[in-house]
DNA sequence: AATGAATGAGTTTTCATTCAT
DNA sequence: GATGAATGAAAACTCATTCAT
């Protein structure tokens, strides 16, 4: 039982596009990394701008589920964020290229899905002031500032190489991110 | 003799290449905003990404020469932070074609630059730190939260379409950031 | 199913660019001659240039079969060079288009191939003084000599229109060449 | 007292068209070989073809002038055609470049001029034939297999990168052509 | 006469997409 | 569903030629 082909072709695209840039990878290099036909992926996607969109929008689901479950747990909100930082962490080690694909090719106008999960962590966000985990302050502008710290880290961290500065710069980047949120936001 | 044919040329690019991406943007389309034939604009690039990479380089050095000179200024550490950030809240209102294309075009390739800007940053941080304006901590760290944060205010101010969320949403980010890193880097 | 697709290109460009020349045969006018579009030229050759290199190739393989095989014949060694000259001239007449090209494209830089022609007939000529047939000589600037000989004959002919000058002009050239040969390089 | 501006862009056109090709040979190129601004071309040549056709009528008109005043010659006609071989091996070591452009570029379009050439060396062998030097033949046949083989052997030595095989190269070629013409022509 | 910046028509090449098999 | 040859629109880039200075 192989993988299905749209997720043969999802996994090539995302390989081709991480190496060669969305422009660069063409249908045929996708199609011959995938290991089907340039035809048969017009079977599974519109056209190739799709392909990018569904690399997305999979990938959107995913951490979309994985905050909307971190807001019910029973947790303190800094450690909330604590957990969303290391999902995000773990990811870009697990599957550099995957991330390589995300930031990169990330347009204006491709960010309308980005939205739902800013508004997620806002909502986290906004549970802990409620809740005087953390200080009044502006939910939605702290979420912003919180995904952009992580995409400047997890783009640092490509763009070295992913080899020698490894997990340990993620981990003291972890920290810092903790250190500052939990001072800076803290009650009282 | 109005501007120079080079400087009508990098305006053109900007309003082109940030009303259609970089791709779309075809010579055709940029030589026609600037007034000049196709052949003009290869009399001062030698191909279209070094239009780009020309953007980059004028933008990137009138960036370093503010925080160079910031640097040196008898201000402390917080009060400079706030510098950089007034900064580039500015920029983004007073010219959004502009950081459109820097935010949207910036590829792992053409990131180099920034390292440079970075490093002053960082050199910012580590100066507040030995004067004990701010607590010990990983200034490159830091300074990458920083930047990060900065892009992202500014993306989603632009996405926002510039209008509603005028100057009060750039100005209500400068106060969470400094608040943020006010508290959050506090010695002692 | 007609000739083969690349078949079917090659003849459309010989007649091209012996009507136009290299330069002025653009790869519009050749797809059109051939009844293709343009993209499937590029399905067969990897660019322009190549069009051209593999016409001579072909060309260079069928004379270098034909000198081989001409080499291993029981003939004398004049009766090798005239069926060589008849081979050539026969040849231009059959296929003008083709002799054009390969008379007016013939950069120094496309001669290569030419070297293996020159070292088949230096093979025949230094049998010949091997064997008696002819006197002692420098067997390479005869060879030499020789297609300089063909290749001017072939360019009048072409010249002249190919229509009055007919095969006439080629057979009186034919025996000036062997009478030139046969007394200029006879034995004792 | 320099050179005529005319003369200058001559040398530098054949300077630039050896080394390139006729199409690679841009304008610019030449008027920077040359010393003066693109424009000045212009001046003296109504367009870049001309320059092409103007190196082969000045050079025409120099052989023309050799080939007529050699006519006149008290000179046995063998002599006279080794003078002609003498004279254009003699020219190809003198200056390789001007021969490169004169085989590279003489397409069928340029030859015309030739045809002058070859009614002179036609008229001196006609003449041989009178005076019972050599015996009755083809005389333009003859005239052009001479042209051929003189072509050949002026290539050859070219692509052979003009220092290994030097002038000894040439000699030899000489004698094996008059070799050849001498018995291949004798009377009786 | 000399200059060289500006021009824009003209070319090669690419590549997403289609569709007959 | 799968295939991949064929398609042709689209784009970057070149360079001979012009002409205002």
């Amino acid at each position: 039982m192989p993988e299905s082909k749209k997720e043969q072709i999802r996994q090539a695209a995302i390989t081709v596009i991480a190496r060669e840039g969305f422009h660069a990878a063409t249908t045929d290099k996708i199609a011959s990394e995938a290991g089907v036909a340039v035809g048969t992926i017009y079977n599974y996607f519109s056209n190739k701008e799709d392909i990018l969109q569904y690399i997305f929008q999979v990938e959107y689901e995913k951490r979309a589920a994985f905050l909307a479950e971190l807001s019910q747990k029973e947790l303190g909100t800094i450690a909330k964020i604590r957990a969303m930082l290391e999902m995000h962490f773990t990811k870009v080690q697990e599957n550099p290229n995957l991330v390589k694909v995300i930031l990169a090719e990330n347009r204006f106008g491709r960010r309308q899905k980005e939205n739902g999960l800013l508004g997620l962590l806002e909502q986290i966000i906004r549970t802990g002031i409620a809740r005087k985990d953390i200080r009044p302050c502006h939910a939605s502008i702290i979420a912003t500032i919180l995904f952009g710290a992580i995409e400047a880290i997890m783009a640092r961290y490509l763009a070295a190489g992913e080899t020698k500065s490894d997990a340990t710069a993620l981990s003291a980047a972890v920290e810092e991110i903790i250190g500052l949120i939990s001072r800076g936001l803290a009650t009282g």
